[in-house]
DNA sequence: CGGTATCCAGCCCGATACTG
DNA sequence: CAGTATCGGGCTGGATACCG
């Protein structure tokens, strides 16, 4: 079976693969994470996220957000003041996926050692000649 | 600081997006997901891959398998065979990846329970609730 | 301030055909 | 069998300008 670091090996691998695919599919965008990343330091504001992100483009800081947004992992919340003000964060659902995501983090701290390597393109040391 | 969830509250945020973010760079193929769900089930040939995958083309699959192989997480082993017999295999590397992989997967499971809210790409039949 | 509209470039991927 | 070569299309994301 495929599943030998977990307990349930009972799912098929399409399933797996399916799953898999489709949450990667939800942050797979260049600047979800980032975003991500940024609501769960707290709620921001457009105009903050636009700042902190860096080169992002307002187009795409909006795309990233609606599709977060639709995807149920950012909320929106706009207010009438008059110079407009609408903050995001994240919701419940953005929550819990932090957990996950935090693996993958805690995967690359551990098994790419500081992440030197995966800075600009991955290259690794080879552990033994590949032929 | 960001990580509510976790215990290293004392690494930046960039260093956290940069990670991973780079971690998803390597599974952001297409068939990446595939071809490694695939290999941890058992060594595979090419044309093994090229059939149980599905709708992959051979240019795709050999893109994967040596995106995959650059980044050190698949190996490809060759025998001077006459009909030519090439085998992929995942590496330590890769086999220590399918744990933060599953998390997502547990994820889905969790909290999307069916998958059913993950946009198009998964479509699923009739919910017949399974717990 | 918080977006849209429009145009455009790059990349990933597929189909088909050919080769050692 | 296990690829490579070539052409082409779709989707994502960027630049700029404009709007309520």
């Amino acid at each position: 079976m495929t599943c030998t670091s977990l307990a349930n090996a009972d799912v098929s691998d399409y399933e797996m693969i399916e799953a898999t695919r489709a949450v990667l599919g939800l942050v797979s965008g260049r600047w979800s994470i980032d975003v991500l990343y940024l609501l769960a330091s707290g709620t921001r504001r457009y105009s903050e996220l636009f700042y902190e992100v860096g080169e992002i483009s307002k187009k795409t800081l909006t795309q990233t957000l609606r599709s977060l947004q639709r995807d149920g992992l950012v909320a929106r919340r706009a207010y009438a003041d008059v110079p407009v003000r609408v903050e995001y964060s994240l919701t419940p659902l953005g929550w819990s996926l932090t957990g996950p995501l935090m693996s993958l983090y805690e995967w690359a701290a551990a098994e790419l050692d500081g992440v030197s390597a995966l800075r600009g393109s991955v290259s690794m040391p080879p552990p033994e000649g590949h032929t």
